[in-house]
DNA sequence: ACAGTAAGCGGAACTGGTTCCGTTTGCAAG
DNA sequence: CTTGCAAACGGAACCAGTTCCGCTTACTGT
């Protein structure tokens, strides 16, 4: 446990101030919306945006880390409630679908995924909700030996970019498929 | 076939000329290279080299063309070499390997493989590669039903996008044997 | 040779993300 | 209340990619 960081009143409101400009900015606009813009919104000046926020990609990364929890808090209903394989992709589709929704998300994504610094706790939610997926039961697990969640993490990083946009939901879907497949390994995928 | 697009003679030299200073600058200070320089080291104004090349990605593009033929036509050499999967598992690593050397290149793919403008030669040169992997002998494919290359091409694409950098290689490495096992889908993959 | 013209050219200007640094300010210790 | 200072601020400056448009030039037909 390192110091728990603490915030400067001021500085706090202007996060609060930033999160909601921006939040609302990306919901009108999509994420082509520019910083500067956000800033002037919010009341700010860009160096204090990028003082709590080091890039755009981890902005938009803060503004979409609830709806994120609550997707990996969806795992384990999905768990309860339909056979593992079946759960496993309907959270993939579901997670495919937010990363569509939310245009540029993709790319924050990657940012997270990639990068080595502090941002390693949404990484690490994910991964904890796919390993709930992989594995329901105790000691079973839905996928091969020497499948980890962290990298299935990754291949669906990589669908989401290569087709979280708009006309590319199919292409999706197959991709899902393949990996699915990729992770179980025996012929008790059953189709989509 | 509409008519063959005929540069006017100055045209396609400077053509020539940005090429090898793209080639130059990528090959000493990598992919990040600034536009203008290349343009400046060719002895042209940028707004040549983007009547050319309209993005930079399409430029990386161009000038990795070549390599990227060269190793679409080792396909078929691998796969009298080698056993199917292997010969696929092969390609698909020195795929890797070739996207990871070029930095920014794997930016660059993405834009090829997603674009549907006039840049599907590329792709499509690509996709038959794989092709030829996947059903090495006549009909008989290694590949499950329902499995084409443009799909196994995306993913690869997804792959190198977060998976070809540096230090990464084993990341690729696991996930390039996912990837197999989605496309062959019975256990016989055998270990990397 | 010449003129007309579409193709091509250059580079200033624009856009958007990111950095830098001189100034301001919340807060705690005296 | 005052003072000290790290934390925080603002926005000008910077840097990349990309666009725009007035000027130039290689080609074609006569």
């Amino acid at each position: 446990m390192r110091p728990r960081r603490v915030l400067r009143a001021d500085a706090q409101r202007n996060e609060d101030l930033l999160l909601k400009a921006a939040a609302a900015a990306f919901a009108s606009v999509g994420a082509d919306a520019s910083v500067k813009d956000i800033a002037r919104e919010a009341g700010v000046g860009v160096g204090t945006l990028y003082r709590r926020f080091p890039s755009k990609e981890l902005l938009i990364e803060a503004v979409y880390r609830h709806e994120v929890e609550r997707l990996c808090e969806a795992a384990p209903r999905l768990a309860a409630t339909q056979p593992p394989v079946d759960a496993l992709r309907t959270w993939m589709e579901n997670f495919i679908d937010f990363m569509a929704a939310k245009h540029g998300m993709a790319d924050a994504l990657r940012v997270v995924l990639t990068d080595d610094g502090e941002r390693m706790q949404t990484r690490a939610l994910l991964a904890e909700a796919i390993d709930h997926l992989l594995t329901p039961g105790e000691g079973q697990s839905v996928a091969r030996p020497g499948v980890n969640a962290q990298d299935v993490l990754m291949a669906l990083g990589g669908i989401s970019l290569m087709a979280a946009d708009e006309g590319q939901r199919d292409l999706a879907t197959r991709l899902i498929d393949l990996l699915l497949h990729g992770i179980v390994g025996t012929g008790t995928v059953a189709g989509a």
